[in-house]
DNA sequence: TAAAAGACTTGGAACAATGTTC
DNA sequence: GAACATTGTTCCAAGTCTTTTA
């Protein structure tokens, strides 16, 4: 497995996946959290250690080394450390569902030092490819390249572009050049769009040298429900307070969804409502069971029936005020630049919907105020207003960062924040830069796969784990697997949080050797199953990482997420272990389009062949749906469209074969033409016949998979603009409007040859 | 230096808008 | 133009990785 082509076989075809497996099963909520009284850690460790009944005399040569070496060592010390407290609190809480002390984090603390260069870069005026990077060289993207080094290789791109992108770009050059130090407001924007990827980056760490807006919109206020629509206790009418009231509705806007039958969800909510209860209301209501909130509920039925039911003109005028909203806060200005800000809106207060067996579901997420928000602006900018008579929290002119506003939501703690949108110029050379050092690896990938197996070999057991668990990376593009506070989220794990129990090994399966099940929950508590052959060397290695380990401990000991991207960073510079599902996406796609798609399709074949390179990305990344509640019924309807359209086929071309016999009858221009138009109503029900059929074939092959969040987030875009350019696809067949957006530096810069 | 905080990307579902069919 | 299907957009949770703090 040395090659990209045959990695990425492996990848596409590695393992029998998707068998039924949509999210967190039954199987995981038995399994959840279940009490063990296992010895601690470090006992294992010594027994483990001191075990002499292994296999591999070698392996035992490397572990009895091990056990001096890792004595102190600080990695483990933080794992034992970790494990210790994670299985006090399994001892503590019968139902795992005690919170435990916060304890995360890994981070290196290397800090990168920036210089402190405050002058502002202006831009170029003549036509210029600053950012158009070379494969072996994307130091552009690092503040700390020079500017004399970006020329040259800017210099030397130039040639590549055509002279027609040059006049193009000459017409929609930006005018930012105009003023120097990027302070001055923004002149209008012109029309046609600004090319970002054509000017130079900021080179000193900074984010913007300018930026104003004019700050969030908060969520409407709270409408007290109107004095017909009643909640009652225990069958008895019972008027709640507007504090109490308003939480109660966050519950019966819920009442259909089977998140309020959860008892973690409503357990939460009840103990949240309570805290916004009056004193009375607090002795009164003391059993959610007796609370009946079905009138609020369907109250807010028919008012949503309502709405759909609305008038053009009522419509409209919603429509308009949106759209006013939007034009107002929707916007901010950026170094000279109108940009699109992605969520300028506030998150309403509600009911914390977290995924999977999230321990906090239900929770009230209490409403943003003004003073919750920290407003993010230029010094010299018109500063967002407050609303009447209240205060941000505070105004910071910090341009080391993107974002414009931010708050704490009190459910995790965690800061919030209102950011651009995907098609702005920060946003974009972020993604632009993602994809140049998915490529630098594209370079380096086999020189690290080789260490990574030598690795397999090594003495010391943290390089083992480390270098077993890079492959699965690698080689099943697994997330890397951050360390989580138990407690505080659901069990979900990655590939160096994997613990015993997520995986079987079969030294012969199904007539392969050394095999390996993977069965888990990944991100959004989506079940990641797999069955993978893999290297005698890996499966040994696996089979001496679970001895003597209890089914809920680490399999991979010794490592954490912050330990190989450490390593990773050594092996190459901007490497961390997430750049291998791009990689690993993208050159995928590259390789099937290059396999599935043929000259001789006309176009709904080669997209459907789009369609299925996008989609083996979409299982190699594991990127699940739940089938669409329609499905089988759209299925079907599609099945009997197709019937019909063979029926209209089979007399189509009766018509046509009586239509031949006539004119060779008749002989004269009237029948002839008669034949004409005969043999191309044929030719077009055949085509449309095929659209259809090339449709189901499509959907079916999309029931469970969904295709966005690669198409999105890992596949270089130029690969897919680059493969439309060459079999003479329109993009806009690809990639929607937004989509074109956020990749119009891709589809710009990408010609038909463009490698990844 | 480990832990915590912060910043930013990735993710599927829900909702809204648009397209299609009758 | 109503009803339904499909596609596009928004929402916000949940990851990864970096930076700061104690």
């Amino acid at each position: 497995m040395s090659g990209d082509h045959s990695h990425s076989e492996d990848q596409v075809d590695g393992g029998s996946r998707f068998n039924d497996s949509h999210k967190h099963k039954d199987k995981y909520k038995e399994k959840e959290h279940k009490h063990k009284d296992h010895k601690k850690d470090k006992e294992r460790d010594k027994s483990k250690h001191g075990n002499s009944d292994h296999k591999d005399s070698s392996d035992k040569k490397h572990r009895d080394k091990e056990k001096m070496k890792h004595k102190d060592g600080s990695t483990d010390k933080y794992k034992d450390k970790h494990k210790e407290k994670r299985k006090e609190e399994k001892m503590k809480s019968f139902d795992g569902k005690v919170k435990k002390e916060k304890e995360n984090g890994f981070a290196s603390p290397h800090v990168k030092s920036e210089p402190e260069d405050d002058i502002y870069h202006s831009p170029k005026h003549e036509k210029s490819l600053k950012r158009e990077r070379d494969d072996d060289n994307d130091s552009e993207f690092k503040p700390k390249k020079i500017k004399t080094e970006i020329k040259t290789e800017n210099d030397k791109r130039a040639k590549k572009r055509k002279p027609d992108e040059d006049t193009k770009s000459k017409k929609t050059k930006n005018k930012k050049g105009e003023v120097a130090d990027g302070k001055k407001k923004a002149k209008k924007e012109p029309e046609e769009k600004w090319k970002w990827w054509e000017e130079e980056r900021y080179t000193d760490g900074s984010k913007w040298k300018f930026l104003e807006h004019k700050g969030p919109v908060f969520a409407p206020p709270y409408e007290p429900l109107p004095s017909n629509v009643k909640f009652y206790y225990d069958g008895k009418h019972m008027k709640l307070s507007p504090g109490a009231e308003e939480v109660a509705t966050f519950f019966a806007k819920m009442l259909d969804h089977e998140y309020t039958t959860k008892d973690i969800f409503r357990k939460n909510f009840f103990k949240d409502w309570r805290k916004e209860m009056t004193a009375e209301e607090k002795a009164k209501l003391t059993d959610l069971k007796k609370c009946d909130f079905s009138e609020m509920s369907d109250y807010f039925k028919a008012q949503s029936e309502a709405r759909k039911a609305m008038t053009k003109d009522e419509k409209l005028k919603i429509k308009a005020e949106n759209e006013r909203l939007l034009q107002e806060y929707g916007f901010c200005i950026m170094d000279n630049h109108k940009e699109r800000i992605a969520n300028f809106r506030i998150e309403p207060p509600g009911l914390f919907r977290g995924r999977g067996d999230h321990p906090k579901m239900g929770m009230l997420k209490r409403r943003i105020r003004p003073q919750d928000i920290i407003i993010n602006c230029s010094k010299d900018s018109e500063h967002p207003k407050p609303p009447p008579g209240t205060k941000w929290k505070e105004v910071r002119h910090d341009n080391k960062v993107t974002w414009l506003v931010s708050w704490t939501e009190n459910i995790q703690g965690s800061i919030k924040y209102i950011m651009l949108n995907p098609s702005s110029r920060i946003k974009g050379e972020k993604d632009w830069q993602k994809y140049e050092t998915a490529r630098r690896l594209k370079k380096c990938v086999d020189r690290i796969r080789n260490q990574y197996r030598e690795d397999w070999k090594s003495k010391e057991m943290r390089i083992r784990q480390r270098a077993v668990a890079l492959y699965f990376i690698d080689k099943l593009a697994l997330r890397a697997g951050n360390e989580k506070e138990e407690g505080e989220t659901a069990d979900t794990v990655g590939c160096c949080s994997l613990r015993v129990e997520h995986i079987k090994l079969y030294p012969e399966n199904d007539g392969q050797e050394y095999v390996v099940e993977f069965d888990f929950l990944g991100k959004d508590s989506i079940r990641y199953y797999n069955k993978v052959p893999v290297e005698k060397r890996v499966f040994k290695n696996l089979q001496l990482f679970m001895e003597n380990k209890e089914p809920d401990d680490d399999l991979f000991d010794r490592l954490n997420t912050s330990v190989l991207n450490k390593h990773l960073q050594e092996l190459m510079d901007g490497l961390t272990a997430k750049v291998f599902r791009t990689y690993n996406a993208s050159i995928t796609l590259q390789q099937q389009l290059k396999e599935l798609t043929s000259g001789e399709d006309n176009v709904p074949a080669k997209i459907l062949s789009y369609n299925r390179a996008n989609r083996a990305v979409a299982i190699l990344c594991n990127h699940q749906r739940a089938p669409p509640k329609t499905f089988e019924k759209s299925m079907q309807n599609l099945q009997t469209k197709i019937d019909a359209k063979r029926g209209q086929l089979s007399d189509a071309k009766r018509d046509l074969k009586s239509a031949k016999a006539d004119a060779k009858i008749r002989r004269d221009e009237k029948s002839k033409k008669t034949v004409e138009t005969k043999k191309k109503a044929v030719q077009r029900i055949e085509e449309q016949l095929m659209k259809l059929e090339v449709q189901a074939t499509d959907r079916e092959e999309n029931k469970q998979i969904a295709l966005g969040t690669s198409k999105l987030n890992y596949l270089d875009p130029r690969i897919s603009v680059a493969w439309c350019k060459k079999w003479g696809i329109p993009v806009e067949k690809i990639y929607n409007k937004t989509q074109r957006e956020k990749f119009a530096w891709a589809i710009d810069m990408a010609e038909d040859d463009y490698e990844f």
